[in-house]
DNA sequence: AATGAATGAGGTTTCATTCAT
DNA sequence: GATGAATGAAACCTCATTCAT
């Protein structure tokens, strides 16, 4: 009954999935994922369009299957240039030079993680939230170690808040770098590492409460 | 006191196109740009979708009217903030409480500006590009102020990625507050500024390309 | 209110009616029927919409005032020097170099006349027939007072065959002579004259069936 | 026994594309082309909307593909009717039958190439003028070879220009004869070409001079 | 496992035309 | 009498998604 031949494209589930997501992750990355449709993904993928779905189900689980690789990519290395130093007040300078590197080395990562036109709510923002958070964490992990272990506690959500500010320092200066080529990765880095780390570290050793600012009142 | 009914009656064009750029406007902050169709901005004024063409020609047109008025008031606020600093050291200090009372005061404001879903080319891109650049100009402008004019040239690069990076920062933990409400916007701005003050004073001071710097900051 | 829109009635209106059916004119045969909107007729006539439907009732009576304006002139020039010819082997020629001198002075009747953006059915296809019936009658006409009268009524559908012929052919190097420019009016007129001259001399001289051909034109 | 009801199955590309083009063909020969929408293709081919710009991008396209088919009939009925011409003086005749020819036998054809609602500019423009182009150099080339080779450069913008004027002929012609059913195709071929061919035969033995007049200078 | 064929639903935009002042 | 304001209807086109093989 059966006559036809197995083709040479048919590959079992797993490695045409890791192909499909290599393929589709490239799109999205040079497109966005609002302009990439479906029908250009499975163009890229060189399937049709019903495997994708087979597989993924729909185009936001394509989608998150795109950003757990590239998430995942940049969690580990920063968490592993974090780790490495002995260091604590180090941390940042570390964790801003991995993060350069990164996206230096790997640029669709940067802009699968990191686009623009994802859709406001649903799984993928959760995810991207979820990847942000992470990466917030190991910061803020760096930030914790540096306090004395009796004022961690009340320190908490200030810590959160730093962390979260240097990662939109940091992503904004990579949109900023990545645009205009002014400086290398590694200047730009430097550069913002130079310029947190006396306030972060300035916070570990005074107060924290926010009212009394170092450095509040410039004497003229 | 006026307690208008939204009546349907014929408005005065003047009026009519107020109304649409306030309802539009707060639709689009609602749900952002992709999400909010023409036919819902329609309704929500209690017109027809020809009226919407008639007066601003395009969605993409009717996003800008609302743009404006979100950036312009926030460039003004901003840029008031800052040019009331007399010490140019706290101009960035003046400008991160100025940035979040605004989004706290118009938190709509802060979503038409920063929505996330926004077309990726476009007039608008460029719009929003503008307002951000001009948002980072007078942030780089109180950066230069602090420097001795000797210096400023060779650090013009620098000053650039770091009001970008201020920027970033900013933008960041206005979007964590939002989100988590764990401190108020004033809290949020000393914190910020308590911790980007000190690099930014030593930049200014010391030398990352070492000369003679005389005593004072050159006054404007 | 007036609900009939005849046009030739002494109107008090009358003046500023002819002013509008001038700069609508003008449009309709700049850009065509069909890619002139109300809009552009009214803001080229320097009134607002209503009072063009005030005036005319619609887009499609509009037109037809414009119509009328450059088909009556046509037919008038025709007619003229179509009569003016004392001997009527001539008057074929007469009246092409009417046709091309008339386009040559008047290239927007033209346009509106033989526009070939006009809707199919309705009003205006109506009357456009009407105007090229009227002038290929003048053909017609021409051409029977060539045939002695006894063969006058056998021969009459045949020469109405071949006025709407030699319209033809005369709009279509119209249209090519506008297009390229490749002769003066004057001799794209004398060119076609010769051409057909001859034909049409011999239908009136011989038999109705000069080839000899078997299934050729018998007259019923 | 059921042969084959008019299924609505799915039908590979091809012949759904066929079938397609069949039926607007059919649509557009009937209400033109601004009046056919693409929902009335659809509906007639028996599909949606979609499905038709997946085959052929737009309605301009999907228009062109029907004039495709259309046009290349007419032109290869009039090419091998032309080229089966041993004789060059009886090749316009011979062009003139089987344009009428083909004219009787697929009004449809005739319709969607001589539309007069289509747009002004653009694609379907073009290729109208192409095809127009193309049956007018069949007469002129059929007009040429009635010349002596050492005339041939100087009259060859008067050959255009008179395969443009027969080719004018035949279309008024024929929309006359399919308007008012006066006479047969053939007999209405064989009118214009009797009328033609004289002045045709004449340009071919005098001078190409338009100011001389030949044929018997008629004595005024 | 994989596909070609097909669709539902909705989006932006346009235009002739009329209402209410 | 003339205007600015407003609309009904419909056109073209797109995209994520599924059906039948």
């Amino acid at each position: 009954m059966d006559v036809s031949i197995p083709t040479r494209t048919r590959l079992p589930r797993a490695e045409r999935m890791e192909q499909t997501v290599a393929a589709a992750h490239a799109l999205f990355a040079e497109r966005g994922y609002a302009a990439a449709t479906m029908d250009d993904v499975a163009a890229a993928v060189g399937v049709t369009k019903p495997l994708l779905y087979n597989y993924f189900g729909n185009k936001e689980h394509l989608y998150l299957a795109c950003l757990e690789r590239a998430g995942d990519g940049l969690v580990a290395t920063l968490a592993a240039a974090v780790g490495e130093t002995a260091n604590p007040g180090e941390a940042t300078r570390a964790g801003l030079r991995a993060f350069f590197g990164f996206v230096d080395g790997d640029r669709a990562a940067w802009a699968v993680l990191f686009d623009e036109t994802l859709p406001a709510g649903g799984e993928i923002a959760e995810q991207v939230a979820g990847y942000r958070s992470r990466l917030a964490d190991l910061i803020a992990a760096a930030l914790l170690d540096q306090l004395p272990s009796d004022r961690r506690d009340r320190a908490r959500v200030e810590v959160e808040a730093l962390s979260i500010a240097v990662m939109g320092a940091a992503e904004a200066l990579v949109r900023w770098w990545l645009r205009t080529g002014a400086m290398s990765a590694a200047d730009a880095a430097e550069l913002l590492a130079d310029t947190l780390e006396p306030g972060l570290r300035l916070r570990s050793a005074s107060s924290p409460t926010p009212s009394d600012t170092p450095g509040g009142v410039t004497p003229r």
